[in-house]
Formats: C-alpha cells, structure tokens, sequence
RNA sequence: GGGUGCAUAGCUCAGUGGUAGAGCGCCGCCCUUACAAGGCGGAUGUCGGCGGUUCGAACCCGUCUGCACCCACCA
C-alpha cells in the first residue's frame, strides 16, 4: 500500500504506486517549465509550414511586478496558444516589456531621490543609464514570475520597447507620418504635470470630482462692470478678455469696449463668442487664452493675447504681490486681494467640480500653453473605426465596440512628445537658422555648428502602439513579419482600449499597408477581491500571484482565474476560491492515480463500441460531446464556461460516476476489466489533454505518466471523434437516478453510508440487469431480506425497481418524506393538467414544448401512483429501526 | 452633462421565452481499500419595485429605485 511519505514520482511511466496521495506542485512546476524552455516548445520557426497563431504580450512595464491582473491575462493567453500549439499551429506568444516612459523615469527618481539626488544632478546620459541599471536588475523579477506561472512564451524573442531594433520601428514610423503631414509641431494648450514636468496626453489625465469654491467676481466699474464666475481664481492675472454671448442683451452695450481687470493696470476687451451659454452663471466669462483650452480657442478667434502668468512648476511669474506663490496658494491670495477690493460677489463653497490630475503622480493637471509634438489621427483613427465595422477586426465581447467607436470617432490630435529624459528621443533636428529636419533611421542627423537635437521624447504608447510587428523585426521584412502578422488575437483589458488597443489599430493599418494588426480582440475585466472590490495596494487587499501560487501551485491560481473569466466582466476572487482549485488538480491527481492503480492504458486501438459496456459507451459518448463543447468555448474566449464544463464532467462525470462503476468491472476482472481499462486509459488522456491549457503542470506530469508520450504540450489536441451513444446516455443515467434516490432513502433513513443493508434488488424489465453488482457495490447492498419495499420508478422501459430493505425502516420519517412528495407530485400534476388543457398554448406552443409538458404530466402521475403504493404498504411494515435511525 | 453595464441562494457569479443553476459557505452522516485537499445526502431564492407584451417572462418592452464603470473644455 501506498503511504503519503512515498516520494513523488517523476518522468514517464512512473510505477503507479509510486504516485502520493497528495499532489505537491512545487515538486513538478519548476521542473517541468524548464524542461519545456529546453525542449523548445515554446520556440516559433518563422520558416515552419504550419499556420501561424500570434499573440504578443500586452508588455508590462519593466519597473513593475507582476500582479494578479497579469496572472489573469497570461491565464488566458497561455490558454489560447497552448490549445493552438497542440492543435499543430506555428505558435508565438511573444513575450517583452515596455520602458514606459514616465512611470519608470518617477521610479528612478524616487530612487535618486532617496540619495538626496534630482536626475538634473546626473545630467541625461548618467541619468539614462541609471535607468538602464534599474531595468537590469528589476526586469528579471517579470520574466521569473512568467515561468512560475507556466506562460509558454517564446524567450529567445523578447524584446523591449526600448530595444535598438524597436527604436527603428519608432523612428521609421515617425519619419512616414511626418513625410505624410500626419505629425507636426504647434503650441496648443495641453495637460501639464507641474510635478512631472511634462506635457501629458488627455487619457493621462484622470478626473476626480474635487470640491473647490466658484467665486464671482465684477470686473469693471459701475454699470460698465460685468461679473464672472471660476473656480481658479489666480488665472485673472493672465485674463485677456471677457466673453458673452453674442445675442445676450445684457451685455451688449460692453461689446468691442473694455473693462478693467481687478487687481492689475489692464484693461481688457469683451468680446462676444458663440461658446459662452448664455443661460450659465453671469452669462459673462472670464478669457485666460494661456490657462484653460476653451479660452484658448476664443483667443484665437479673437485675436487675443496669450498671457502666461505661471511657470512649468505652477508658480506665478507675473509681478506683485503673488509671484512666486505656487497656484493653489495664489488662489486664496487672489480671492483675499479681490475681497478686499469689494470684488466679490458671491462665494460657493463648497463647489463640487471635475478636476483633472496627472495618472502617474495624481497631482492636478495644469493647462498649460505650449509647443509640443501632434500626430494628426484623423485618417488614422477613421481607419481604425473602419476596420472594426466592416468586420476585418472583431472586438470581443462585442458590447464593448460601442466604447472603442466612442473614442476612435471622436479623437483630438494627439500630443506625442513629453518633457522627459527616458524614452524614444524625437528624431528632429534643428538648424541655426531654423531648418527643421526629421532624421530616418538610417539616416545621419546634420552635422555642424548649431544644429542640435529635439529635447523631447515621446510618449510611451507610441512605441507600444508598434509592437504587433515591432516585436517580429518590422522595419525590416522578416520572415517573421511575414509569419505573424497579423496577430490572431489580441488578449487585453478593457481598461486600455484607448491607451493601446487603439493606438495599436492605428499604426498597424498605417504602418502594413491597411492590414490590421489582429483578427480579434478579446477583452477581459479586471481582477477583484472576493466582494468585487478593486484590487489595490492602499486599500490593503491586493494580491501578490506568487503567494498563491507558492501556497496552492501555480495550476490551483490559473484554474481559479479562467474560471472566473466570463468575457469582459471583471473577476472576483479569493483565496478560499484557489483552494477549491488546488482541491481539483488534486482531484485530477488522485483520479489519475486510480487509473494507474487499476492498468489503466493507452496501448492498442479503443475497442469497437459493439465490443463495450454500456457504462463504457457512455462515458466515450460524454468524451466527445465535452470534447465539442470546450472547442466551442475557446473559440468564442469563454474561458469560465470552459474550466466548468471540465471541472464537472472531469470531477463528477469522470471521478465520480465513471470511477464508481468501473469499480466493479475491474474487481471482476476478465475481458470486460481489459475493454474498461483501455476506455479509462482514453478518457483521462482526452481530459487531461483538454485540462492542459488551464492547468499544464499537474496535466503534464499525470499524462506523461499515464501515456508514457512525450509531452502533452505537443500532444494533439483531442478530436471529436462523432461517438455518441444516447441509448448509453440514457441507461446510465437511468442507473445514477436509481442509485441517487436509494441512497437518499438510505441517508434519510439514518443508515450510515457504510452500513451493509439486505435488500433484493429487482431489475426485472428494466435494462439494468448489467449495472446490478455495480449497484450492489455503490449502494451497500447485501443478500435479500423481506419486510418492507421502496420503490423507485424508472424512466427505462417503464419498469419498477424494487429494493428491499427489511428492518431498516423509520416509518414515521418515511412517511413524512413521502407525504412531502406526494404533495409536490400533486402539485406538479396540477400545473402540467391546466397547462396542458389551456388551448392557446396548445395552439401556439412548440411540439417541443408540449411533448416536454405531457413527459411531465406523465412522470407526476407516475410518481403519484408510486407513492400512494409506497404509503399504502407503509404501516404494515412496522420493523424497529435499525442502524443510526430514531 | 452624456454613454454603457449591472441588480438571481449567506458570498461571488452563470443562466437571452417553456419545471430556477454553479463554486464557496451552511446542515447531517461517513476515514466505503484513488483522493478527508475526500464521499454521500440535505436546506436555502415573491430572479430589485411597479406596469406591459405573451398561452407562458429571470429572460422582451416601458418605468422607478439602487449600484458600477467609461467619456466630457460649462466658466
């Protein structure tokens, strides 16, 4: 006999007892991952025959670590592509980074920061540099996570967005679409980060609803004076006008005069724009073209002065009182200064309002008028309107296209270079004598005196917006190119359609020639705690994968996570929810062990249905429909209908009813034990084939083991064989009614699951005659006794099973339990009756329906008569409980 | 301000017109020789409220209430 302390076993056709009692992921995993690595399974040939199937990795930031959002999306990933790898296509999952630009460079300095250092103590390359040190020793941590959670990605091709080769893609982008006037350089307002000092684009910015004060305040003097309303009252300083309405009478007679702005020697125009709502507030508006983009543009309409009054900090510069007092504190000062010259109106506080702040340090966005870099993406973002609607690209669930549309159809210009130091320099070249010229990759930039470099670099989704073909040597025509791309799907969050998906959409049709960079995009929620809650460092409940992974095995984390992922939808999870996974791979484990145990095997051909039993047929027949059913699942990215499915037929339909009933056969032994072993040989293949995806370090390592093959990562994925045996469906199922309602009566009747009861078992008509002693096994049945009957009707051929189980009775507790079902019988009979007499439905319900409903009637009738037979004979039947009853 | 989605068992969620489901949790009995990380049995829901369509509604329509998320330049 086999005992717990036994060693786990290893490699092929381990010697069955040798399997514990319990599986120990840590004891496989690692092994086998790197067994894998080494085999090259995971390893795309550009050059193969094979179809390809391309996923690449939405690439995390190399400054992180994985967390439970990552071990849920590589779930997916690692899914798809290890299904496709077994179905014989040429896989890649492309694994990488990105160097995200402003969140790396905030975590380098914070780091700097900690020796007392700026990045301006360093200077630019230092700086740099420092931040290649970083990724060195940090980007490790990702790609060692990624083997722990089993990702069958491509190593030998990971690349960063940083990477030499990526620079050229990014570089060669940027020189078409400037040759093409799709990028060019204007001073606009944009959203600036004062505390990170650069430019950010308008997804950067998050909007909080912050409670702030709306003062009014009258500019001007007597009746020639007007009030206006902000809520950013130190903007006054750089006001350069006030705006009205056009056909708002009130204040008409100010039109083309000026008033005179508190606080300052200025006197500044009304002008009158059609953007003021007149019905709004004062109907009056304060115009400060530099701070805020609506007054930019009715400056431009008007010809104002752009006056900027703050720094890039967000100090005031203007002279007096306030310079140097940053924004929030000329704020008050300004409203104190105005208060005290009579100047206020009216006060609201608190004001409740959407302000803008930056997404990497939450500090308040400040508009600011400045000269950046603009990719033009109307063409682009109609193409990628485009090839969603007519179908090239298939976003999935299909309810989130309405917010990709949202976006792409009403997209500004994009704001692609940043004040930053880490990133893709903007390959642009300025002259002494105001030359502006954008340098291709294989160009040399301009030498001589006075020319210099662009400052900036550019936003990191402009690199990221590259990697479906930068990742495969795109600028230059790969073979990998070639191979995969486009991609097959892309696997991502909902959270960044806009940021990546997008952008990606974009620069795919533009850069290859109007092809899309994938077929599909599948979408998935985000992770969340037990009770739905977002997972989040400062709330306390966030999870490190590693953890679970550590406690449960790395099989329990992603079985937990695919079950949880319906499409789109964000997925709860809790620890209790890994370990009812551990409880499966261990299930899985145990059931395999059986198999061995009992010679279950893959040798020879699946004998002939005609040959097999029916529990046999049965169980084939279920194989292939579960078989189809997962096919179908994966092809439409239902990953949680597809681990359930497993999960309850390997479990219940495999471990359970299956195990139970092959008991028998194999104790008796002969030519039906030989027929069953192969059968149980082929249907833990298949499942462990299909489970392999989901969870391939326990299926591995069971299947090398029960098959002796090489490795069920390029095992084949199992077919449909077209098997289905309905009779053997029925019959079976017929048997686990039978057996289910008999041990219900046994556990009502208090008898203890092991006590051996007499009882005759009368299977008389009923087709059962073969799955006698399996019953007689499963229900702890012994030699006839005589007394009392309980019966069970079944649906085979209309016969009645009889069991005896004299002496075993509690009269008083049956008779209640068949009273109670008598009543719902009754109940039943009721409803199917005046359904069945109401002539509209009978006019308009499906023949389907209808025959259903009659099944019903008939079944309540029989179960009437039944049990009226059953009480009838009750109290002639008054033996003394025996066994645990009272 | 606009948009989308969601309200189903104690918790988290499936279920797109024909007898209400799963996992976890709960109750009871069992170490039945693969597995106690297990086995068997059981309880639990006016499917958010109100109207409507239909022979029939958790499901379709309207409306109300309560949440969630996304987008947005009303000072």
């Amino acid at each position: 006999m086999t005992e717990n302390t036994q060693p786990p076993a290893s490699g092929p056709h381990a010697a069955p007892a040798d399997l514990p009692t319990q599986y120990t992921p840590a004891d496989v995993e690692g092994k086998l991952y790197e067994r894998w690595v080494e085999r090259g399974y995971f390893t795309a040939d550009a050059e193969s025959a094979k179809d390809p199937y391309t996923i690449v990795i939405p690439p995390p930031n190399v400054t992180g670590s994985l967390h439970l959002g990552h071990a849920f999306e590589h779930t997916l990933i690692d899914a798809l592509t290890r299904r496709k790898r077994m179905q014989g296509y040429e896989t890649l999952w492309q694994p990488g980074m990105d160097h995200a630009g402003i969140a790396t460079q905030n975590v380098v300095e914070r780091e700097l920061a900690k020796e007392g250092k700026s990045r301006h103590d360093l200077g630019r390359e230092a700086f740099v540099e420092r931040v290649w040190q970083w990724k060195a020793e940090s980007g490790g941590q990702i790609s060692g996570q990624m083997r722990r959670l089993g990702d069958g990605v491509d190593w030998s091709r990971e690349r960063f967005t940083m990477d030499e080769g990526l620079s050229r893609a990014v570089q060669t982008i940027f020189k078409r679409l400037f040759d093409d006037d799709l990028i060019y350089r204007a001073e606009r307002i944009i959203n600036w980060c004062p505390r990170c000092l650069t430019a950010i684009s308008d997804i950067e910015v998050e909007y909080q609803d912050d409670e702030g004060e709306l003062v009014s305040i009258r500019y001007g003097e007597g009746d020639d004076s007007l009030v206006v309303a902000t809520t950013r009252a130190e903007t006054m300083l750089g006001d350069t006008a006030v705006a009205v309405h056009p056909e708002d009478e009130r204040y008409a007679h100010l039109v083309g005069r000026t008033v005179r702005l508190p606080l300052t020697d200025r006197e500044i125009p009304v002008v009158a724009d059609e953007h003021v709502d007149p019905g709004f507030g004062t109907g009056a508006v304060k115009v400060t073209p530099a701070h805020d983009p609506n007054d930019f543009e009715i400056g431009r309409r008007h010809g104002l002065p752009q006056l900027t009054v703050m720094d890039e900090r967000g100090n005031i510069t203007v002279h007096g009182p306030f310079q140097g007092l940053d924004r929030f504190e000329a704020r008050s000062a300004v409203v104190a200064a105005l208060r005290a010259e009579g100047r206020i109106v009216a006060e609201k506080r608190p004001y409740t309002h959407a302000v803008g702040h930056c997404s990497r340090c939450k500090t308040t966005v400040e508009p600011r008028l400045s000269m950046q870099w603009w990719v033009k993406v109307d063409p682009l973002a109609r193409a990628a309107g485009d090839a969603v609607r007519d179908g090239r690209v298939a976003i999935h669930p299909k309810e989130m296209s309405s917010r990709y549309f949202e976006w792409v159809d009403n997209l500004h210009d994009w704001c692609i270079s940043r004040q930053l130091w880490w990133g893709h320099r903007i390959p642009v070249w300025y002259g002494p004598d105001g030359e502006v010229v954008c340098v291709g990759p294989d160009e040399e930039p301009p030498a001589g005196e006075g020319w210099h470099q662009d400052t900036d670099v550019l936003d990191t989704w402009f690199s990221s917006g590259l990697w479906p073909f930068s990742t495969l040597g795109w600028p230059e025509r790969t073979e990998s190119v070639e191979k995969f791309y486009p991609n097959s799907v892309l696997v991502t969050g909902y959270d960044i359609l806009f940021f990546w998906v997008a952008r990606m959409m974009m620069f795919g049709l533009y850069a290859m020639d109007g092809t899309p960079p994938f077929h599909t995009i599948a979408l998935h929620g985000m992770v969340r705690d037990q009770f739905g809650k977002k997972m989040s460092k400062s709330f306390g409940n966030a999870v490190n994968p590693l953890d679970w992974m550590d406690a449960y095995g790395s099989d329990a984390v992603r079985f937990t996570l695919a079950r949880g992922a319906n499409p789109g939808v964000d997925v709860p999870i809790g620890e209790d929810w890994v370990q009812a996974s551990r409880n499966f791979a261990n299930k899985v484990w145990n059931a395999t062990r059986f198999a061995l145990l009992n010679g279950a095997t893959v040798e020879g051909p699946l004998p002939s249905p005609e040959e097999l039993s029916a529990t046999d047929r049965w169980i084939l027949s279920r194989l292939n429909s579960v078989v189809a059913e997962t096919d179908a699942y994966y092809d439409d990215y239902q990953f949680a209908k597809l681990s359930d499915a497993l999960f309850h037929f390997a479990w219940d339909e495999v471990f359970d009813w299956y195990v139970e009933l092959s008991k028998t056969t194999f104790a008796a032994g002969g030519r039906p034990a030989e027929l069953s072993r192969r059968v149980l040989g082929e249907v833990l293949d298949v499942t462990l084939r299909l489970l392999h995806p989901v969870i391939p370090f326990v299926t591995e390592e069971l299947w090398t083991t029960l098959t002796g093959g090489e490795s069920v990562v390029v095992a084949d994925w199992p077919a449909d064989s077209g098997f289905r045996d309905a009779e053997a469906e029925r019959e079976i199922e017929a048997v686990q009614r039978l057996v289910t309602e008999v041990r219900r009566f046994r556990a009502d009747q208090g008898l203890q699951p092991g006590q051996r009861v007499p009882a005759t078992l009368d299977l008389t008509g009923t087709g059962l005659a073969a799955h006698e002693e399996a019953m007689r096994a499963l229900l702890r049945l012994q030699a006839a006794g005589d007394g009392f009957t309980a019966t069970a009707t079944l649906p085979v051929g209309g016969a009645t099973v009889a069991l005896d189980l004299s002496g075993a009775i509690d009269v008083a507790a049956e008779r209640k339990r068949l009273t109670k079902d008598l009543a719902a019988a009754e109940k039943e009979l009721a409803g199917t009756n005046a359904k069945l007499g109401n002539e509209a439905f009978l006019a308009k319900a499906p023949d389907q329906v209808v025959d259903k409903i009659r099944a019903r009637r008939a079944t309540a009738e029989e179960d009437i008569a039944r049990i009226t037979a059953q009480l009838a004979r009750l109290p002639q039947t008054l033996a003394g409980p025996v066994g645990g009853a009272s």
